[in-house]
DNA sequence: CGGATTTAACTTTTT
DNA sequence: GTTAAATCCG
């Protein structure tokens, strides 16, 4: 029977979720409770069981991560799911807005707009505004538009109750900006949600399409969704209200990018006859994991009261780590990995190591690379966002789409071809004269006022080539066009002609994109008219680099907390666990108490991602743009209780014995024993401590003291002390910061002037 | 007027 | 350590 083969290996509420026929359906799906298997198996369920024609679901997650898995598992439960539209919300609704672009004024092949692309024509608005709009920060701007999209907030409602002057002026930016968004043929990601809104509101017949197309809707992480998201699916199955939510308010971690927690917490009063399932057994993480996991999150007020429950064995204790600063720490990571790697037989991709901040990223990189352990860091400055590739892509979008305009503003001298500000501004006169667009003015620069026909000439080269490669575009493949385009546009020649090592980065990645592009190009598949290129364009706006993570390469896995949700690893490290850092030290000036909330639910996520080890770890001090930051362990770790957990340390803590624990560099003296080697174990409550009068600790922190063992004959340094150098004579200490292994100290000699100085090769003495 | 060199600010998380 | 704006130079 077919059912049989469905709802085997599901346990009872699974069973139900997987089964409910219609009407609203909330599914509470804690960590690790299964609900990508409940999902994929109730598509598989309505389309076999309920006879629900493939065609006529619709699946929204927020990556495309977490609709490729389902895809993927959808296959061996469903061999014919043609028509079946599983993807983000953001790559579904354009591809609807692809299709109705006519109805809202644009054409099929929009240029789709990230942060960055946004915040450069919110730069050229205002500039071309009044001076008073001057004081304004673009980021912030572009901020505050997405904040009042997502929240459907119109630029009139926002003047209306304007709290400051600041607010008044984004609201005159508004409207600005969606108007040259038009112009240019371009959305935003914010516009992808906003306008398929827009399109029902106006055109009725044209919701009433999908509607009537879409007879089951399923959301995935319900929780992340926003004001504009719960509007428009409110709008798709209001009339059978088939829809089916499933999601956790405590993996809640995008309120700052306007998620509202409501739309979860009060599904039940928004659809009436809601069937609400809780799946709170977990299959992912040892008994042990969980309990630290529930001692964090329930600490919160704003949640539904539940309880993970596990049939796995408690497993090993979490371990919380102490360092010295974030290279100690990353010391301490690559080892702990190293050991556990050799002792329980894990392959490195079963490790993971989370952080709060990409900044934490490098000290981490480093340390594995030292190590020679193989690891891929997930997110960061992202392949997309890197200059080289954006610049190319601007190219792209510009053949792709030739109004839009603010592409070719950023490529129209890159590189350099003579077209600077000046000859700019008079072609943007020009343009606006004619009304028309900058790129067809090209053609036409020797009309424009005062411009010297050299430079026309020089313009005009440019069109000309962007006029073939918009014609190569018509008939061959993406890789085709930008192979072509790198080389026509001299951008490759002018990297080679760098010869930095730096160029030579950047023409790697130049290289992986033609790779990506002949991927793409090798599966493209005509519909719908699209070019080769439209297609690709479309596709890279919405796409993000842990989509492509294999995971079967076996690295460790290095990313932040929020790119590890949906994910799990036997082995998960998180890196920073720091009052400051997890809470970052924003959440506090959120008075509410909402953003510490958040702080705690992503902690959470990153604890529940782990199957059997856990390591939290945080580091008394951390380099940071060029100071220093002093904090102790985040308030997260003291609502653990002691007996869930072990320490491991190598902090110094002053009153303590003189012995230093067991800290040392490879190349430095002595060695740290391997984990399971009896490791020190340092309880706070058992050791000696000493406050420092300077700086009084909260109860329960531990009071660090920044020195490591230099071995006898080495003495640390301090703040403050008095010294002598062998050439530059007696000075004082104004500085000491940690340095790889070694110490850099600032130096104010007696004569006036001051030094930076490595420790062990200064050879200072005591005065 | 355009190109090159120097300076400054920057980092919370992302579709 | 990185990139865009500011300043300088040809």
């Amino acid at each position: 029977m077919i059912h049989e083969k469905l709802l085997k290996d599901l346990n009872p509420p699974q069973r139900e979720a997987v089964c409910h026929k219609e009407g609203p359906l909330l599914v509470l799906a804690g960590a690790g409770s299964g609900k990508t298997r409940v999902l994929t198996h109730r598509i598989a369920y309505l389309a076999r069981v309920h006879k629900v024609k493939p065609g006529r679901m619709l699946a929204l997650t927020f990556t495309n991560k977490a609709a490729g898995e389902m895809k993927s598992r959808l296959q061996s439960l469903l061999a014919d799911n043609t028509g079946l539209w599983i993807g983000t919300f953001h790559s579904m609704f354009a591809r609807i807005l692809r299709r109705e672009a006519e109805y809202l004024g644009y054409a099929a092949h929009f240029s789709i707009y990230d942060t960055d692309d946004s915040q450069r024509l919110i730069k050229k608005i205002i500039k071309e505004l009044p001076a008073e709009f001057g004081n304004l920060k673009p980021s912030s701007v572009q901020q505050g538009i997405s904040r009042y999209k997502n929240d459907l907030r119109s630029a009139e409602e926002i003047k209306a109750h304007a709290v400051n002057p600041i607010e008044r002026k984004v609201a005159q930016v508004y409207p600005e900006y969606q108007k040259q968004l038009k112009d240019n043929n371009a959305m935003d990601f914010d516009d992808l949600i906003l306008k398929p809104m827009e399109l029902f509101r106006a055109h009725p017949e044209v919701l009433e399409r999908y509607r009537s197309r879409f007879s089951h809707v399923l959301i995935d992480e319900y929780q992340d969704t926003n004001r504009a998201q719960y509007n428009l699916v409110r709008a798709l199955v209001d009339e059978h209200q088939n829809i089916c939510v499933v999601g956790d308010d405590d993996q809640s971690i995008y309120g700052w990018r306007g998620a509202d927690i409501r739309n979860i917490l009060e599904f039940e009063r928004d659809f009436e006859g809601v069937t609400t399932i809780r799946l709170e057994q977990n299959y992912r993480s040892t008994g042990n994991i969980l309990d630290v996991a529930h001692a964090v999150v329930s600490r919160n007020t704003g949640r539904k009261p539940k309880k993970l429950w596990t049939e796995k064995p408690v497993g090993a204790r979490p371990v919380i780590l102490e360092s010295i600063h974030e290279l100690d720490e990353a010391e301490q990571i690559v080892m702990q990995s190293s050991a556990i790697r050799a002792q329980e037989s894990i392959t490195w991709r079963e490790i993971a190591v989370l952080y709060r901040t990409n900044a934490q990223s490098r000290a981490l990189e480093d340390a594995f690379r030292r190590a020679s352990i193989p690891y891929r860091i997930i997110g960061g400055p992202r392949f997309y966002e890197r200059k080289e590739i954006k610049d190319l892509l601007a190219y792209l979008k510009v053949i792709a789409n030739p109004r839009d305009s603010n592409s070719l503003y950023r490529i129209i001298n890159v590189p350099t071809r003579g077209i600077g500000p000046v000859t700019l501004s008079r072609l943007t006169s020009l343009a606006n004269s004619r009304g028309e667009s900058l790129y067809h003015i090209l053609a036409e620069a020797d009309q424009a006022e005062g411009l010297p026909d050299s430079i026309a000439g020089k313009v005009i080269d440019f069109h000309t080539m962007l006029e073939e490669l918009r014609a190569l575009s018509l008939t061959e493949s993406a890789s085709k066009v930008l192979t072509e385009l790198i080389r026509l546009s001299g951008y490759e020649e002018s990297l080679s002609e760098l010869d930095t090592f730096e160029a030579q980065g950047r023409m790697d990645n130049i290289a992986e994109l033609v790779g990506a592009a002949q991927e793409f190009s090798e599966r493209f598949t005509p519909d719908n008219g699209a070019t080769c290129l439209e297609a690709w364009m479309a596709e890279t706006s919405l796409v993000s680099e842990i989509d492509f993570h294999d995971p079967e390469e076996d690295c460790v896995t290095l990313m932040t907390l929020h790119n590890a949700k949906g994910l799990e690893f036997p082995v998960v490290f998180i890196a920073g666990a720091e009052e400051n850092l997890v809470p970052i030290v924003r959440a506090f000036e959120d008075t509410t108490g909402a953003a510490l909330e958040e702080e705690r639910r992503l902690f959470y996520v990153g604890i529940t991602r782990a199957k059997e080890r856990l390591f939290l770890s945080w580091a008394a001090s951390r380099r940071r743009f060029s100071d220093i930051l002093e904090s102790g362990p985040s308030s997260f770790l003291r609502d653990i209780p002691e007996e869930l957990i072990e320490r491991h340390t190598s902090l110094t803590y002053r009153g303590a014995s003189s012995r230093k624990l067991g800290f040392s560099f490879p190349g430095g003296r002595g060695s740290r024993p391997p984990i399971g080697a009896a490791p020190p174990i340092l309880h706070p409550e058992s050791t000696p401590l000493e406050k420092s009068s300077a700086r009084p600790a909260a109860a329960g922190i531990i009071e660090p003291v920044f020195e490591r063992d230099q071995g006898v004959d080495e003495p640390a340094y301090r703040k403050g002390e008095r010294v002598v150098h062998n050439t530059f004579g007696s000075g004082t200490i104004v500085q000491v910061s940690p340095y790889l292994d070694d110490l850099k100290l600032s130096v104010r000699f007696d004569s006036g002037f001051t030094k930076k100085l490595m420790a062990r090769f200064a050879r200072l003495k005591r005065e």
